[in-house]
DNA sequence: CAGAGCAAACCATATGGTCGGTTAGTAGAA
DNA sequence: TTCTACTAACCGACCATATGGTTTGCTCTG
């Protein structure tokens, strides 16, 4: 295998830093996450030009990475309306019962909300979901309602510092309930 | 009036600290909150023994605030099922309409969750609500969903910095008509 | 060989915390 | 009341450390 490749490093670093970042907050040095990639500080600074322009870089990268978690997740034998949005719940939930009991990109977006161009990024991220979720057939506030609390319970779970499984999954099957039906939620 | 009065300086400090911290993130330096106070590093360091025990006391601080808030949206004139919900939405959502269009104690929650402690405290506060909210009468189902909810909606003004003032009030709308029915959502 | 990937030493700055010393506030003696 | 003795609030300088970023130079690849 190549010994120096651009782009591979730049994976390792990313992924270096979404852990160390994930465990020490928004305030992790750049040596830190430079050793946890194996990567000296110089390397590092090398593929992003600051500090900060890291951070943006993992930021996009998990937007994109949450993307795709949530299109791996619909069901394709689920051709009914909402089915985007269960692949939604499902996403998060099933990433909130992971290791740590967090949901890794939402630990990730509230600590990297202060960075500079950060919160453009993910108010279009936000616009994107919206207008996909309006495609997928449901009464909007119907919608509305489900996203917001899987949010909730996200953020919840984050807050709190890992949350009860079984509470978790009660929450799940609540909100998938919900996307079964259509209408204003009542 | 006293020139020196330790309730009062520390009262100052924690409503500095509250104001710095919520603009720089947790990253704000102990001198910064001090200056902002009109108090010495040295002083400041008087009262609170570290920079992570004032941010502590900074937490417990506003898990008070936000209870007292609450409590005081509380409309004397409901004694139906749900009123304490109905406080806990109209809180949060006339927080998230403030000047900053962003709710304060949410912003300082995610930002102090790191502070060694903090976790701990916020997992307290949150068994105190699901107690008040049991005595408070309606299905169990339906106060989870619309708390997540409100919570949710509140996360998300925050990382998108700020939200639209129109889908705020909308959503908070549906959130109070919820709370009027009862039995398990639908 | 030329250029890119990368390491390590280096620099300027900022930060948390300590310390000696100063002054406001207070309780009691005279 | 006034003087004295003591406590605690407070300041400002100082120190060790950590951090972001730069520079220099080595090494691998094409």
């Amino acid at each position: 295998m190549k010994e120096r490749d651009t782009a591979r490093t730049r994976r390792i670093v990313l992924d270096a830093a979404a852990r160390v970042v994930g465990r020490q907050g928004s305030g992790a040095s750049v040596d830190a996450i430079a050793r946890a990639a194996g990567v000296s500080k110089g390397g590092l600074l090398h593929h992003f030009k600051s500090r900060d322009q890291l951070l943006l870089a993992l930021a996009e990268d998990l937007v994109e990475q949450w993307t795709a978690a949530v299109r791996a997740k619909v069901d394709p034998r689920d051709h009914g309306r909402g089915r985007l949005v269960r692949a939604y719940v499902n996403a998060l939930f099933d990433e909130t019962l992971g290791e740590t009991g967090v949901p890794e990109h939402v630990t990730l977006y509230a600590t990297l909300a202060g960075v500079p161009g950060v919160a453009e990024l993910l108010r279009r991220d936000k616009e994107r979901w919206r207008e996909a979720f309006e495609a997928d057939g449901l009464d909007p506030d119907r919608v509305l309602l489900v996203v917001r609390a899987a949010d909730g319970a996200a953020v919840a779970s984050l807050y709190e510092g890992g949350a009860d499984p079984g509470e978790i999954e009660h929450t799940r099957r609540l909100l998938l309930a919900l996307t079964e039906a259509d209408g204003p939620p009542t």
